[in-house]
RNA sequence: GGGUCAGUGGCGGAAUGGUAUACGCGCGACACUUAAAAUGUUGUGCCCGAAAGGCGUGUGGGUUCGAGUCCCACCUGACCCACCA
């Protein structure tokens, strides 16, 4: 070949061919495999080299599967509704319709010189009225099944982005999109019941035999939070000391404060109660609260503070005592002292707790206050810590054996805990329960660029759901979509589009206002592009249709996801949201599986040269652009997947590039070394073996993702190969399939030049021969007390005795065992013989 | 405080309990060249030395014929979660 490499010139020809011939459109086969990236938000700053990482990752993938004989899903789409897009459109005073359209232009074209297999027939966008006619038929199927409620409670509300958020959107009690402390604020709102979900998404982690990273599913965990514990009435004293027949028989359910615990084994320790300053009994005691001047200011302290500054690190407890009113203790019956407190949270459990010594916050707070603290746990085996707790010098909040608890004493705590449920239980004090950090997800967003939500507010009826055939509730064009801070969306001021008949009674109704969050469309994108698929059995874009049920079978044999691939920062958010949907759909026959994704893969940032993450603001982004012009797709690839571990975050190093660059060029120049004369075979045997040993590494590492070793193995072949002067057809056209789908344009030029007629995504993988990769001699490491001596050249499956007479004929071996006796043989054939040697005795 | 993961040359990194540093970058020497770039050949962990050697995968122990790899303790770093009773 003479030409010399020019990158700029193939990779837009083969590119330009592949979109024409619809090369990776081959879905008819009986084996399917579906490879998805997390879609982008098209951001106005266009791609840096950090995101194509994992779009190279599945397109090599999904290269190797289409090679494989697999029907290959690989789509690609955009998620374009939420704050960020509109806040973009708000800086760059644009519509974010008209923003959005320009951003994914900037994308595809970014993405385009790439060479990625994406089907763009199959391209979503979740901003179009088709796409999200589905967001919004799923949340009515929530709504009509009682999953979607209106609720009033206090949520977090970001006072620079106007709206309301989720727990989930928090960073540090941070607004994640802008840093704002978050305030709490009182909002009339639609929430999903995901905590009914709770379980089971906490539970199919494990049974459902997700591939993912054990990182994440313990990040999930712990975000559902599942807690086992129980809830324990206190009866409230009316200041007189009530005997124990009382308690028995409580008379209303003011006369109780509940508690939750997953200490039971501690409550003869508990000395007194304490209540979060949200919590609702503390209007019903008020009357008799003799402090309550003092009381009132803490609390309209306490809740005008932000989560944060409540929660702040290890700041010291505050509290004060509700003077006049006492609880009994059940166990010992008591009177205890009650006190309110801000680090108790009022969403979690009962919003209040028992106190004792055995909590270092209560301790800590007693020990400010003089509350008095009785010990109830001894650790176990711990003489001297022992001695420090049962004097109160120190907080033990470990299990161990319980003491000054009557007739559970000497019980270790987890035998004890559900020994004292019963007998509280039998007492009707107490009950098991189970709780959950994680809470319902608040759904509205007072902003406007999200899925109105489908809902009608008609005086007589109710709420009502649009009817089907009227989806998708169009967002209306309007002139201003600011956000205002009244805790309306931008859509309650448009009259015309407001004020509706109500579908039911055809009475006067308005529309629900409120927008859709962020990750709505997101929850279910991965069957929106099954949905778009040619045949079975519907339509194309623009061409949802009605009812889902004839998607059914597209389901069945897209989903799970096989290979589903991203960062980390979607582990409690879109990968659980997903889920929640996932199951939902599941739940109302939808789809047939419990879990959308069945292997994640999560890729690690591509960080600066300066090890910063690449951002306009540090002036340290590198755009793939100028890399492809510079070294060409292939070469970005390459060296993207040879960087380093694929899960594993990196720097950024041009220079690596070049070094990805200089091993095509050498590919570039093999076909000169094509024998001419006919024999099919290699005139060097070990080119051979050398070939199946690539061919089983390659596929194996971009199975399990270990790209870089694969390029690696790759390297290696290709060096070998350099310095051979006849090589043979089938190695050389072996050798380009394995670096195919690394850098497929370079391959698919060498392929057409070495004569092929049809494109080489359309050939067969390669296999190794078993019998193929056998080496006739192996290299025997001798080692003399596990220090190596010298290395054998012997035939393979030399025995022992061949190795070891041959070992001993060898004169630093010989120097290292002179004067000693041999006491010991390890061999371990083709690889290493081991003299243990000893002095004489 | 809890969880997850990691620590190997000048750098990115490789290594089913079996020759530590593959592959790539960088650097040195040589060849080609008037010269440079490009390319090719070759070298490149540390110490001592003429050689033979010795030491080396964060630290300290252990298991083993043999440990970067397994076990225990510790140190350091990254990421995630965190007043959840």
């Amino acid at each position: 070949m003479k030409k010399a490499y020019n990158p700029k010139k193939i990779e837009a020809k083969w590119q330009k061919e592949w979109a024409e011939s619809g090369v990776y459109l081959q879905y008819g086969r009986k084996k399917k495999f579906y490879v998805l990236d997390m879609f982008p938000y098209p951001s106005g700053a266009g791609l840096h080299v950090g995101h194509p990482k994992g779009y190279i990752a599945t397109d090599v993938l999904a290269r190797m599967k289409q090679l494989q004989g697999y029907g290959v899903l690989h789509p690609m789409g955009w998620d374009a509704f939420g704050l960020p897009a509109e806040q973009f459109a708000l800086k760059n005073k644009v519509h974010p319709e008209k923003a959005v359209k320009e951003n994914i232009k900037t994308f595809k074209k970014q993405l385009g010189k790439i060479g990625f297999t994406y089907d763009w027939e199959r391209e979503i966008n979740t901003t179009d009225p088709e796409y999200y006619k589905w967001t919004q038929w799923i949340f009515l199927q929530m709504w009509k099944k009682g999953l979607a409620y209106e609720s009033h409670d206090p949520i977090n509300w970001c006072p620079k982005c106007l709206t309301g958020l989720a727990n989930e959107d928090l960073e540090n009690g941070r607004c994640e999109r802008c840093g704002s402390l978050v305030e709490k604020r009182p909002l009339r709102q639609w929430v999903l019941r995901m905590t009914k979900y709770a379980d089971r998404l906490l539970h199919d982690l494990d049974t459902e035999k997700l591939e993912w990273s054990e990182s994440i599913k313990e990040q999930q965990r712990n975000w559902i939070g599942r807690s086992e514990g129980a809830v324990v009435k206190f009866p409230i004293s009316n200041f007189q000391f009530l005997n124990k027949s009382k308690i028995q028989n409580p008379k209303s359910k003011i006369d109780f404060l509940e508690v939750y615990t997953t200490r039971l084994d501690t409550i003869f320790g508990c000395t007194y109660v304490i209540l979060a300053p949200e919590h609702p009994l503390l209007k019903n005691l008020e009357s008799r609260i003799s402090n309550l001047s003092e009381v009132k200011k803490y609390i309209r302290q306490a809740v005008g503070k932000s989560d944060l500054e409540r929660t702040e690190l290890n700041k010291e407890k505050t509290g004060v005592e509700l003077k006049g009113i006492y609880v009994i203790n059940p166990a010992t019956t008591e009177k205890i002292p009650v006190w309110v407190a801000d680090f108790v949270l009022v969403q979690y459990g009962t919003g209040a707790v028992f106190a004792d010594a055995h909590d270092k916050r209560d301790f800590d707070m007693a020990k400010k206050y003089s509350i008095p603290l009785k010990v109830s746990i001894k650790p176990a085996d711990n003489e001297e810590l022992w001695h420090k707790v049962e004097r109160l010098e120190e907080c033990f909040e470990g299990e161990g054996i319980l003491v000054h608890s009557t007739q559970f004493d000497g019980l270790t705590s987890a035998d004890a805990r559900p020994k004292i449920i019963d007998w509280l239980a039998k007492q009707n004090l107490a009950k098991k329960k189970v709780n959950y950090k994680m809470r319902d997800w608040p759904f509205s967003r007072q902003r406007y660029w999200g899925e109105p939500i489908p809902l009608i507010h008609c005086d007589k009826c109710g709420v009502v759901a649009v009817p089907e055939k009227d989806l998708p509730v169009k967002l209306p064009k309007v002139k201003s979509y600011e956000p205002t801070d009244t805790g309306e969306s931008p859509l309650a001021s448009i009259a015309s589009w407001v004020n509706v008949k109500c579908p039911k009674c055809k009475g006067s109704a308005q529309r629900e206002t409120n927008t859709m969050p962020q990750w709505a469309g997101s929850s279910w994108y991965y069957l929106a592009y099954v949905m778009r698929g040619i045949s079975p059995p519907a339509g194309r874009a623009g061409n949802f249709q009605f009812p889902i049920s004839k998607y059914k079978k597209a389901f069945d044999y897209w989903i799970p996801v096989d290979v589903y691939v991203g960062g980390t920062e979607h582990a409690t958010r879109h990968l659980l949201y997903a889920r929640f949907w996932h199951k939902f759909l599941y739940d109302i026959k939808a789809v047939s599986g419990k879990e959308p994704f069945k292997k994640l893969v999560n890729q690690g940032l591509i960080v600066a040269t300066d090890g910063r993450k690449m951002s306009k603001r540090w002036n340290n982004v590198i755009n793939p652009d100028d890399m492809v012009a510079q070294f060409g797709a292939d070469a970005f690839r390459i060296y993207e997947m040879f960087m380093g571990p694929f899960t594993q975050s990196i720097a950024w190093n041009t220079a690596g590039v070049v070094g990805a660059r200089r091993f095509l060029e050498k590919v570039w120049k093999l076909g000169s070394r094509i024998s001419t004369n006919k024999t099919t075979n290699d005139t060097n045997k070990n080119i051979e073996i050398l070939l199946h040993k690539t061919i089983r590494k390659v596929g194996e590492d971009i199975e399990n993702f270990k790209f870089n070793t694969a390029i690696s193995a790759l390297m290696i072949l290709v060096n070998a190969l350099e310095k051979e002067d006849h090589l043979s057809r089938i190695t050389y056209r072996t050798s380009l399939l394995l670096l195919s789908p690394f850098a497929p344009h370079i391959t698919e030029e060498l392929w057409a030049a070495a004569g092929e007629k049809k494109s080489i995504f359309l050939a067969q993988w390669p296999k190794w021969d078993a019998k193929k990769i056998i080496e006739e001699m192996k290299t025997i490491v001798v080692q003399v007390n596990g220090k190596v001596r010298a290395t054998l050249q012997m035939v393979t499956g030399s025995d022992e005795e061949a190795v070891k007479s041959q070992a001993l004929k060898d004169i630093k071996v010989q120097a290292h065992i002179a004067g000693k006796e041999i006491h010991k043989v390890i061999y371990i054939q083709d690889k290493i013989l081991n003299l243990v040697v000893r002095e004489r005795v």
